[in-house]
DNA sequence: ATTAATTTGTTCGTATGTATC
DNA sequence: TGATACATACGAACAAATTAA
């Protein structure tokens, strides 16, 4: 089962603000690594206990900061540089 | 040429219910039997004139409900059980 | 033994409608 | 009103497992 991770609705930040933070904690902590992938939409759906469009959103911040990049049917990969961020 | 079973796309009932309420039926009814397979996903698809994905969220649903089991590679059949439900 | 065909699995892209804040 | 979120659906591409030739 994916590890639940807690995400507050309440809060004003938006969760896909939230989720995209978080993610972005986990690249700079190295618990992501650059090259390799971020968790499929579907395990972030799980994990997050969101619909896929707000993992999407999240992702699409990440990407607008140059943090991972997409490639379709493949998945979503932290990007080079981004520990440098 | 595969058999064409109606969907009302405008019933409140979402068109992948409306597939596994349909497939239950048959399972209940006994045109499928426990031990047979189900139709491929792209016969199913070619009968309710749906995209696969709608098809598979039908299966899934069957699933959950311990009315079929499904094969990689193989098919999905009917669950021995699948007639007590 | 190899190859091709079939079938399900996975993943992302895109769109629409509804609801909520 | 606008931003956000959820549910659903269609599409496309490729991978993996199985079966047939």
């Amino acid at each position: 089962m994916a590890t639940p991770r807690q995400i507050d609705p309440r809060a004003p930040e938006p969760p896909y603000r939230q989720i995209a933070a978080d993610l972005a904690a986990q690249i700079a902590r190295g618990d992501l690594r650059p090259g390799r992938p971020v968790p499929s939409e579907k395990e972030l759906v799980e994990e997050y206990g969101v619909a896929r469009n707000t993992v999407r959103s999240a992702l699409s911040v990440l990407r607008a900061d140059g943090l991972v990049y997409t490639v379709p049917g493949r998945g979503t990969y932290v990007s080079d540089a981004a520990s440098d961020s």
